[in-house]
RNA sequence: AGGCCGGUAGCUCAGCUGGUUAGAGCGCGCCCCUGAUAAGGGCGAGGUCGGAAGUUCAAGUCUUCUUCGGCCUACCA
């Protein structure tokens, strides 16, 4: 023998792949995208799946404004993990992207521009305000559209659905005119934040707060005569009884505070608090002073206990008894005067009653403690005067929000002549934006009636244009609503909600509280670039479509606006769409909420569509749609076709940083998708998405995508293997199930129960049990365990051993699975590594379908007796461990393992096959030693033994096998050298060109 | 301020209807291998479950309070 050793590595059959370990992710997914592109990757999946059950995820369509975020990002991969792993599950699943085109801030945007180039609102057309609108849209659609795309999203790009799609347009005006022949649409008035300056209505982000100079008024409302007495809870200290005579009020005021005098006749009710504490004041003296106090020695007046002296102040009243406590035995029954009942010309205006309504806006802070309220002239007392239609009714006051002021803030008819025409605030020349001359004239009726109590000047933040900087104010404005209950809409969303799935369920009660509490739904704005209300309204405000030719007028309407879109609505006259009696008839010029667009997109989408189902089975949105789509789209649905749009609703959390703090610039922690794309590959951000919890908020940072780039290293790598390991596997040489060893037979049962996890995991939407179990199944039981014990099999069998190819017939197996359950997760690289199995000018892993484990891979007493193995694995590393610590060993290899031979240990083995004990030389012999599954070349199990123990072969004068580094003891008897048995039946195998 | 929801190791997640010393993977530390090599393997150290009180024989799991965070209360989407 000579002492230069044989180098076998050329006899070995080691993993042969040009695979890259490396991704180089951010170059390579365009190119995958590409390619997709060129196959027809959408189209071919269509054709595929043609007459499949359909599975519609039901895009919610984003604004086409602005580049994406993390926020849109997150809600398009999930789409598309659930979208991909539902068609792989063998559902046509068609999923069709759409957008938001109308609303304001693109509104905005365009009007900015125009102002750029120096024309005002007013010098724009309509029609070409909205064309320019509709392109700012469009341009902004198209950018999304490839940062989407960019993400890895399959989907209908080439024809999404859109807002402003003449026939969207034209479906969304049909929707509204279906709701309004039910009768569930009436016209009703709200106060909205008014600039009279720019006549237009302002949205709360249009406002900026600065100091204005206001008059501040206190005004006595006289309490109507009241009879009788009552009897109180609690009785008095001294027990005696607490009997208030109601007569006691004779010639009493409350006593309200408002900065705002021009809403004076516009009053209709005076609002308390329970919780603030009140009194009867009688003036028993007044200051000394050049002027004249309006109040006078003997005047009773209710007012706040805590703001009495504030009151007494103003009014120049010196001193006042407190006559007695007033509380809701008061304000259940009392009626007031109206302050300006008296004055000279009020045409019998104000002799209504003034009633007192319970709000929780009132407080002690400042004023009185009583607010005077004007339904027309803010949100509160709007808010006070419809929740309380119950005690209205009851006194027989009509529930009415008068529209006091007209488009540039003056009085309308509805005021007395007196004040009619008379302007709030001055909307030209130079003392643009001052008071005009309703305040004054206000003041003046007042002390007519002899019920201005004080008044004095006062600096407060209040409400400004941001364009005129001119004070804005709260007027009524007829608007358009649809009624919760008339053609009982609210029960119907209610009960529609309860046979909804949602995820997580906790989102029914969400929405379902919502919708119970929610006040009816204002569907009308007065802006530009929007879906047109097309109603018409008569002489006595009856609407258009409760005429007998109403078909024939929607028919018109909506011909005209799928012919050329809104301006179809806009820019025809009335006569065209109402050509017979048409006399006192006039169009409707406010547009719909967005909401209500979006809200119809199950009409103008799925119903319109013949390729895809009218119901969806699941809208997927972030947690804040509960108020919005979710609920929108509900709303529409069941006003007009009395049920739910959707089977299931599925709400994901916020991206929020690695504090779980939200993202904002100010903050600066803020992530794009764009910058992950760049850096580490779209992939990462799927696997983010994939391995986080979307029923809660979702965290993203450094260290967590670190994590995940981390996992897609160990993930590549493992499949790198097994395409490697596979190198030149062709199906024939597969193994059957019951040739196999055990250790095989048990990896499939793996596979098994996997698929019934997954399957499970997919109708649940939950991704990350997908991942971490399938990421756990690459490290722990293929990398650690699998891979590790069949290295040796798989390198140095001979080639055709029944134990080799089992091994590669069941990581073919594995390959199949592992590739296809990651593909709606890692679209990229598993039709990369799909691709470098299966090479294919348009094939494609997304064009298979999850496989089914054949009956009989499932073992559960495999599965149970492994677990023993492995187990007892543990045990020797563990016993191994110190030997390496201390060098005596280095591979695990060199060591020998004796253990206890205990029944459960030695029935697993025998159960699952591994009792071989000699070195294997028979090729067709697929069963292993106990040393096979420990990386070690000798284990010996012994009654004897009383724990396991180690023992250094190379000391105990084993030989290393040159070829498998095995040590063993050659028998020189047979002719045995350098290398084992198994291993010369290999080499002479591969030098005979087996 | 109100409504809804969440807070388990450095990170991502498991912990079912309350019941053994709270689990996994990653990361980290130490070690081995050098025939998956900008790979692979082994061992190990880390939580008392945001905090407090309570119910119970027993609480991460139930109740209350508290703290931190998120979403919603817009003519924003």
């Amino acid at each position: 023998m000579t002492s230069e050793k044989r180098d076998y590595r050329d006899t070995l059959f080691l993993p042969k792949t040009d695979f890259p370990m490396r991704a180089g992710l951010p170059k390579k997914e365009p190119e995958w995208l590409a390619h997709w592109n060129k196959i027809g990757l959408f189209e071919r999946l269509r054709e595929q799946s043609k007459g499949r059950k359909q599975y519609i995820l039901h895009d919610g369509p984003p604004y086409a404004n602005g580049h994406i975020h993390m926020g849109t990002a997150l809600n398009k991969i999930l789409k598309d993990i659930v979208n991909r792993s539902h068609q792989m599950l063998g559902y046509d699943a068609h999923y069709v992207p759409g957008w938001d085109c109308h609303g304001l801030p693109i509104e905005w945007k365009v009007e900015e521009e125009f102002r750029g180039k120096g024309r005002s609102k007013d010098e724009v057309s309509g029609p070409e305000f909205r064309t320019r609108c509709r392109e700012y849209a469009s341009e902004w659609l198209d950018v999304q559209r490839e940062e989407f795309k960019r993400l890895g999203v399959v989907g209908e790009w080439d024809n999404p659905y859109k807002t402003m799609n003449f026939q969207s347009e034209a479906d969304i005006c049909g929707e509204l005119l279906k709701i309004a022949k039910t009768g569930q649409l009436y016209r009703g008035s709200k106060p909205i934040m008014w600039s009279p300056v720019e006549q237009t209505a302002l949205a709360e982000a249009e406002v900026e707060y600065a100091d204005r100079k206001a008059t501040q008024i206190y005004v006595k409302f006289p309490v109507r005569p009241m009879t009788g007495t009552k009897s109180l809870l609690p009785v008095t200290a001294d027990g005696a009884p607490n009997i208030v005579d109601m007569t006691m009020f004779d010639g009493a005021s409350v006593v309200i505070w408002t900065t705002t005098p021009w809403t004076i006749p516009a009053n209709r009710a005076v609002s308390y608090a329970l919780n603030i504490r009140c009194g009867l004041y009688e003036v028993t003296e007044l200051e000394e002073s050049d002027f004249s106090p309006w109040s006078k020695v003997g005047d009773k007046l209710i007012v706040a206990d805590n703001l009495w002296e504030n009151v007494a102040k103003a009014g120049l009243i010196k001193s006042a008894k407190r006559l007695r406590t007033v509380s809701s035995y008061f304000y259940e029954d009392a009626l007031l005067d109206h302050p300006l009942k008296s004055m000279e010309g009020a045409e019998g205006k104000y002799d209504y009653p003034v009633p007192m309504l319970c709000g929780d806006h009132v407080t002690a802070d400042a004023g009185t403690g009583f607010v005077h309220t004007a339904p027309s002239h803010g949100e509160d007392d709007y808010v006070v005067w419809i929740s309380n239609q119950k005690k209205l009714e009851a006194l027989g006051i009509a529930p009415v929000v008068p529209m006091t002021l007209d488009d540039a803030g003056c009085y309308t008819e509805v005021m007395p002549t007196r004040f009619q025409g008379l302007d709030v605030i001055r909307t030209s020349g130079k003392k643009r934006g001052q008071d005009g001359k309703a305040n004054p004239e206000v003041l003046k009726a007042l002390v007519e009636c002899g019920n201005l109590l004080a008044r004095g000047m006062l600096t407060l933040r209040d409400a400004h244009s941001w364009r005129s900087k001119a004070p804005v104010i709260r007027r009524a404005t007829p608007q358009w609503f649809i009624s919760m209950s008339k053609g009982g809409l609210r029960d119907k969303a209610v009960a529609e909600i309860e046979k909804t799935k949602f995820w997580p369920d906790r989102g029914r009660n969400r929405i379902g509280t919502m919708v119970a509490d929610r006040p009816d739904w204002l569907i009308s704005r007065q802006r530009n670039w929007g879906v047109p209300i097309t109603l018409m309204v008569g002489p006595n405000g009856e609407l258009h479509t409760e005429r007998d030719d109403a078909d024939a007028i929607n028919t018109r309407i909506l011909a005209a606006v799928e012919k050329v879109g809104v301006d179809g609505w806009f820019e025809t006259p009335l006569e065209d769409f109402m050509p017979d009696s048409n006399d006192g008839w006039s169009k409707v010029t406010d547009i719909l909420d967005v909401w209500f667009d979006s809200g119809s997109t199950h009409a103008f989408c799925l119903k319109r569509r013949d390729d895809l189902k009218d119901r969806a089975d699941l809208y997927l949105e972030g947690s804040d749609q509960h108020r919005g789509w979710f609920q929108s789209s509900l709303l529409e649905s069941c006003a007009v076709y009395g049920e739910a749009p959707y089977d299931g609703v599925l709400t994901h959390g916020f991206v929020v940083d690695e504090k779980g703090l939200k993202m904002s610039k100010s903050l600066g922690n803020t992530m794009s998708p764009e910058d992950i794309s760049k850096q580490y590959g779209a992939e990462i951000m799927r696997i983010w998405t994939a391995s986080s919890d979307w029923a809660n908020d979702l965290k993203i940072g450094r260290e967590i995508i670190q994590t995940n780039v981390d996992a897609y290293r160990k993930l590549r790598n493992t499949l790198r293997y097994m395409i490697g390991a596979l190198d030149g596997y062709d199906e024939a040489d597969a193994v059957d199930y019951n040739d196999m060893p055990a250790l095989e037979k048990w990896v499939l049962h793996r596979l098994a129960e996997i698929t019934t996890e997954h399957e499970a995991a997919v109708r649940n939407h939950d991704h990350k049990k997908i991942f971490s179990t399938l990421f756990n199944f690459c490290t722990v039981d293929l990398s650690a365990f699998y891979f590790d014990i069949r290295k040796d099999a798989l390198y140095c069998d001979p080639l055709n051993s029944t134990r080799r190819r089992a091994c590669r017939t069941v990581i073919d197996e594995v390959f199949q699975r592992l590739t296809t359950w990651l593909a709606p997760i890692m679209c990229f690289t598993m039709e990369e590594v799909w691709q470098a199995r299966h090479p294919s000018e348009d094939g494609s892993v997304h064009m298979e379908l999850f496989r089914d484990a054949p009956d009989g891979w499932l073992n559960a007493d495999i599965a149970a007796k492994m677990e023993t193995v492995r187990d007892f694995r543990t045990q020797a590393s563990e016993a191994i461990e110190p030997l390496r610590k201390d060098k005596v060993i280095k591979s695990s290899l060199e060591a020998s393992v004796t253990a206890p031979a205990t029944e459960a240990l030695t029935s697993a083995l025998s159960a699952l096959g591994i009792t071989r004990q000699e070195t294997y030389a028979n090729p067709a012999d697929p069963s292993d030693t106990l040393a096979d599954y420990l990386i070690v070349s000798e284990c010996t199990l012994s009654e004897k033994a009383a724990d396991v123990s180690v023992a250094d072969l190379k000391e105990a004068g084993w030989t290393k096998c040159e070829r498998s580094w095995k040590y063993f003891k050659p028998n020189a008897a047979v002719g045995e050298g350098e290398i084992t048995p198994r291993d010369a039946a290999a080499v002479k195998a591969f030098e005979s060109g087996a």
